[in-house]
DNA sequence: CTTCAATAATGACCGTAGTCATGATTAGAC
DNA sequence: GTCTAATCATGACTACGGTCATTATTGAAG
């Protein structure tokens, strides 16, 4: 049983979720996520029906797969951002930004993606959440440890404060037929707010 | 037309209506959200199931009823308080802390109507919607009008980040089989933290 | 009392998400 | 090669959410 390369049963495996994704997406973008069937996306996949529900529990979970690319990517730019050394937040948070642009890019799409990834987010079985929760709280204790951030919070609360307002300020941005504000400004302005209040505070601060 | 006193029709429309959600409400504790159809909610109620749909555009838009009544109320409660002069906001704080004992009685209900609360939360057609972004917003420019709150920040995005945080916060809570903290003393933490960094500032601080 | 327009109730109907029993492939053991 | 157990693919099937054309009720006007 060869066990680091992997198995051609492994490799069809990869194969048939990466062409289902594929033709998900695909569909998602021309006809939009409702008017797309899992039928739809199994024929242009060529896959059965059934085989859709054994790569994911439902319709909308292929966005998963987009999600836990987007944690790995982050963990990549945020590793190197740290190791680097001061002054990380303000490069934190462009990193940030910057995956702003996929949103900008398909909004009706982005809606169901982070639709999607509201119904994990809090889910502790969940792959994509646990990385993206242990990143996250990673970033803040480090930024506590180089004195950017005060250090009597809690890095878990700080990481989803900051999160939750990321996430529901695209989202609010999202919803209307015009958006009413520029995406990434808002961020920033947001994000700013929350942590001017961290800032390190009486014989802490330098 | 008598216009002032409800007509009949009127009347029944409520009556009605309230039949419809005193029915749903009856068989989501007992049965669960997703264990209940919409026929069952209709045979309770002793109407078709066409009917429903006239009221409700969705099965768990039955939910918005109940967010509604929240907001009246605390436009009821804020509008009291704000009434009396400072310090407001820790009693501010202490009127949403309240809310939170419902969330605390039945965790599975709770999660059905908090994601039916993200799912309009952001829909500027939504009554409940801007009703809840009319009183934040009010609260947080009469908290800086008293100087409780810097002056230099747009209401809106404050009363998001706060509204987002404590939404998100009890969304977590309600997420994994057991509490893993106690609900209100997150809410208090997590908003506390926030508004510490919404101090006035230099000059403008006491 | 009759007419009429507006509004509300109805339930037959449809499309699709998601399930599941069955059959086909795989990879290792001998 | 053959056997076996595990894994994966399949598509007929079901149950339910949601729609819509039709019918019934309402209340005011003549």
């Amino acid at each position: 049983m060869p066990e680091l390369e992997v198995s051609r049963r492994e490799r069809k495996k990869e194969e048939t979720k990466e062409r289902i994704v594929h033709a998900a997406f695909q569909l998602f973008r021309k006809r939009g996520v409702d008017a797309t069937t899992v039928e739809e996306i199994c024929e242009k996949a060529d896959v059965a029906k059934g085989t859709f529900f054994n790569y994911f529990p439902r319709k909308e979970a292929v966005f998963g797969h987009l999600s836990l690319q987007w944690v790995a990517d982050a963990e990549q730019r945020l590793g190197a951002i740290l190791a680097k050394g001061l002054p990380a937040w303000h490069k934190v948070l462009d990193v940030f930004i910057e995956f702003a642009t996929f949103y900008e890019e398909d909004r009706k799409l982005s809606k169901h993606l982070l639709m999607e990834w509201t119904r994990c987010a809090h889910d502790p079985t969940d792959e994509t959440c646990r990385r993206w929760d242990e990143l996250g709280e990673h970033v803040v204790r480090q930024l506590q440890a180089t004195g950017e951030l005060r250090r009597d919070v809690d890095p878990a609360s700080v990481h989803r404060v900051l999160a939750d307002v990321y996430h529901s300020t695209i989202m609010m941005w999202l919803e209307p037929p015009q958006p009413p504000f520029p995406l990434k400004a808002e961020i920033r302005k947001r994000l700013s707010l929350v942590v001017e209040g961290l800032a390190p505070r009486g014989k802490e601060a330098k």
